[in-house]
DNA sequence: AGTTGAGTTTTTTTT
DNA sequence: AAACTCAACT
């Protein structure tokens, strides 16, 4: 394999080396994954390593599908031999095998966060936690951090015995880790933990990976936790080949417990580390790729590095300050088909990236109508979707009785008349006799609570089960669905249905049958355990067709590892990117940089970035100013084209031109534009009365204001007491504070 | 037991 | 604005 005259110096000195601990710091579009892709072609071709004996972790199931491709196409379908996996489907693999050593059974389910979300809430009712002063989502991010910390029950209790809160917290940690194990389900947490729980406590099973396993690669190492880092530590044996990859300035998932030492501190790790820089940028033009540089130069806490290109500068980046929300979206709309007129490009050369998903709607709207193809990356799942998973949720019972959440799911769906005091009262029994519900449920004669209605009721249900339990033993996954819709009358249900969203969902459960059928046909290992994990794991492959010509929506998070001719970064405010916890967070702000970064970067020929005035937020109209981020560009690489920013600027100067410092031309605009315009006008003169009215009305979340004691600031949050105004401000040096808006000495920016 | 309506909450980001 | 929750009704 010629390596020397596919790849670049550095690529090409990171692809040979093979023996030894290497980090290889790849920037973005360095081509990491080609250096990645040949260097496994060469261990197999060159070296003739067995592809067995190589495990290659990614983050997303798209990276790992995608490197698949590639290297098959290098070396053919001994490539299939070759772990090539996310961390959490490694984990499961590994865990399938070994799993009862550490007290499960081999068919565990994998509970989702919807999943989690009603255990946690059923402990909490358990453990009589009012959810006033605990929330579910709060326990349940806790829970998360400790276990990607690889803190357990039991240790987190210790730490916490004098934290009256954190005590709490700990006490439902305790009885969710418990129920967990009761219902044989594991969430995502666990798959890494238990992983590294069963590996740490099983010399056996260690040894045999150790034997396995002789070359380990890892890809965005910069997003890996203290759970993953001690995976690959404990998986990475004396021979010490690891190779990992990645780039602190794109660690977007501290959130998640991403921990950017892991990749800083790898030299001290492993001292003997080999350590190869890329630097040279394939993917955007110059001003892009300067830009990006210009941004993340903000951040503190990064390796210094400048990434350089060869390409010509090519277009400035595009800016546009729309009116409203809905204007930002005919505008990209607009600029999409124009392009498409002029330029000889397809629609999915194009992307639109948001900070969130929810952003995504009005997008879908304006492209609807204006005929344009999109698809949507991410978001709301197909798997989430109610109908599925409630058919999922038989099919999870099925494949582990003892699956209590999945069973209260669907006991009562289609309606079969047991309603929640007679769970409620085989909860009871259950609890009694120390069983899982389904085992209740069978028993359910011995119930003395319940009436005979109930117990027919419940008895016709268990015989369904049952019919479904031995169908699943003689009928492929496709077909036991289909017995399922028919003979719970659930399909007969949504089609007798007058509401019309129970139409689509129809169509959804056809999708669901033609999923499995595919499944099928695709998968080595047909069983239902197997389809259920593809499902959980998220690993069904997005159409290929489907991306064909469509233009890409998605957040910046899940466009990672992409890269597109034209990016559109969408709703570049500050409030939604950097987000409002951002703005007085020092930490956050300078992920959200990173994330902006990680943005800016996907764009190889084009880039635009816009903004609007106002925008509608929880059914209320906001006004944001344009992100802090455009600020950080140098004006050269940037040219504002149209939008409401220049139009409010140049009314104003017409008919106020002495007054132009005193109004803020990235101010905010509320709701009617023109209104305000009108507003700022006459409320801008010294009359103080009519100066403070102007001030109430502009003091809205998100606007920066300055004090004359503190400082620069950004308005948090508002709200009325006895006739005051009170307006949260977090100031840029001096913290968050609370001030009466009549009272205090402010200046709206 | 199930339906309707008022009231409340939601939005980071993903495996 | 839409989705969800809870309580009073049928």
């Amino acid at each position: 394999m010629d390596l020397k005259n596919l790849l670049n110096k550095e690529q090409c000195e990171a692809a040979i080396t093979v023996e030894g601990p290497l980090l290889i710091l790849a920037g973005a579009g360095s081509g990491k994954t080609r250096v990645l892709t040949y260097r496994i072609a060469h261990m197999i071709e060159d070296l003739k390593i067995y592809p067995s004996q190589i495990l290659s972790i990614t983050f997303t199931n798209k990276a790992a599908g995608e490197m698949k491709d590639r290297v098959r196409s290098l070396v053919g379908n001994i490539a299939d031999n070759m772990w090539i996996s996310t961390f959490h489907s490694s984990c499961v693999r590994i865990l399938r095998r070994e799993i009862d050593k550490i007290g499960y059974n081999k068919n565990f389910t994998i509970y989702d966060s919807y999943d989690q979300k009603s255990l946690i809430k059923q402990c909490m009712k358990e453990l009589q936690i009012n959810e006033k002063d605990l929330t579910d989502s709060e326990i349940l991010g806790k829970i998360s951090n400790a276990k990607n910390e690889l803190i357990s029950p039991d240790k987190f209790k210790k730490e916490n015995e004098s934290d009256y809160r954190k005590n709490k917290i700990a006490d439902v940690y305790v009885l969710y880790q418990k129920r967990l194990k009761g219902n044989n389900a594991l969430d995502f947490d666990d798959l890494i933990f238990k992983a590294v729980e069963l590996l740490k406590n099983n010399k056996d099973v260690l040894d045999f990976y150790h034997s396995k396993f002789k070359y380990i690669m890892v890809d965005e190492y910069q997003d890996t936790n203290k759970a993953q880092y001690e995976l690959i530590k404990l998986l990475v044996d004396k021979t010490e080949n690891i190779c990992v990859v990645g780039d602190d300035d794109q660690c977007i998932y501290a959130w998640r417990g991403a921990d950017v030492t892991n990749i800083l501190d790898f030299e001290k790790d492993y001292p003997k580390a080999k350590v190869v820089k890329l630097e040279q940028n394939y993917r955007s033009c110059g001003n892009i790729l300067k830009a990006a540089n210009e941004v993340i130069r903000n951040n503190s806490q990064r390796k210094d590095k400048a990434l350089r290109t060869e390409k010509d500068f090519g277009d400035k980046i595009n800016l546009y300050r729309a009116f409203t929300d809905r204007d930002e979206a005919n505008f990209v709309a607009s600029q999409i088909k124009t392009i498409m007129m002029e330029k000889n490009r397809s629609y999915k050369d194009f992307a639109i990236l948001y900070r969130m998903n929810s952003q995504s709607r009005i997008f879908e709207e304006s492209f609807r109508k204006n005929l344009i193809p999109y698809r949507i990356v991410g978001g709301l799942k197909f798997y989430d979707r109610k109908e599925i998973k409630d058919i999922m949720a038989y099919l999870k019972l099925i494949n582990n009785p003892l699956d209590d959440i999945a069973l209260k799911r669907i006991i009562n769906v289609p309606k079969r008349n047991i309603g929640d005091a007679t769970i409620q009262k085989i909860q009871e029994f259950a609890t009694e006799i120390d069983q899982c519900l389904y085992s209740a449920v069978l028993d359910v004669d011995f119930i003395p609570t319940l009436t005979t209605r109930n117990k027919s009721s419940i008895n016709k249900f268990v015989s369904l089960m049952n019919s479904f339990m031995a169908k699943n033993e003689e009928i492929p996954v496709s077909e036991l669905i289909k017995a399922i819709i028919a003979d719970t009358g659930y399909l007969k249900q949504l089609e007798n249905s007058k509401e019309p969203e129970d139409e689509s969902r129809v169509e959804n459960i056809k999708e669901l049958v033609s999923d499995a059928v595919e499944f099928e046909k695709t998968s080595e290992d047909k069983s239902l355990l197997a389809f259920l994990e593809g499902v959980s794991l998220g690993s069904t492959t997005e159409n290929p067709d489907e991306i064909v010509e469509t233009v890409g929506m998605m957040t910046v998070h899940s466009a990672k590892g992409l890269e597109f001719p034209v990016v559109f970064m969408v709703g570049m405010e500050n409030g939604i990117f950097p987000g409002m916890s951002s703005l007085n967070n020092f930490t956050e702000m300078e992920e959200s940089r990173r994330l902006c970064y990680v943005a800016i970067t996907r764009a190889e020929e084009k880039l635009y970035i816009t903004s609007a005035e106002s925008r509608m937020v929880f059914g209320r109209n906001v006004g944001y100013q344009p992100s802090d981020f455009i600020n950080e560009i140098s004006p050269d690489l940037k040219e504002i084209i149209g939008g409401a920013k220049n139009r409010t600027v140049a009314v104003l100067k017409r008919k106020n031109a002495k007054d132009t410092q005193k109004y803020n031309p990235h101010g905010l605009l509320s709701h009617d534009s023109q209104m305000s315009v009108q507003d700022h006008l006459s409320g801008s003169s010294d009359g103080s009365s009519s100066e403070r009215q102007s001030i109430k009305s502009e003091a809205t979340v998100g606007r920066k204001v300055r004090h004359t004691k503190f400082g620069v600031g950004t308005i948090v949050s508002t709200s009325n007491s006895n006739g005051d105004t009170l307006i949260s401000i977090a100031f840029d040096n001096m913290g968050i504070k609370k001030l009466i808006l009549d009272k205090a000495p402010l200046e709206m920016l």
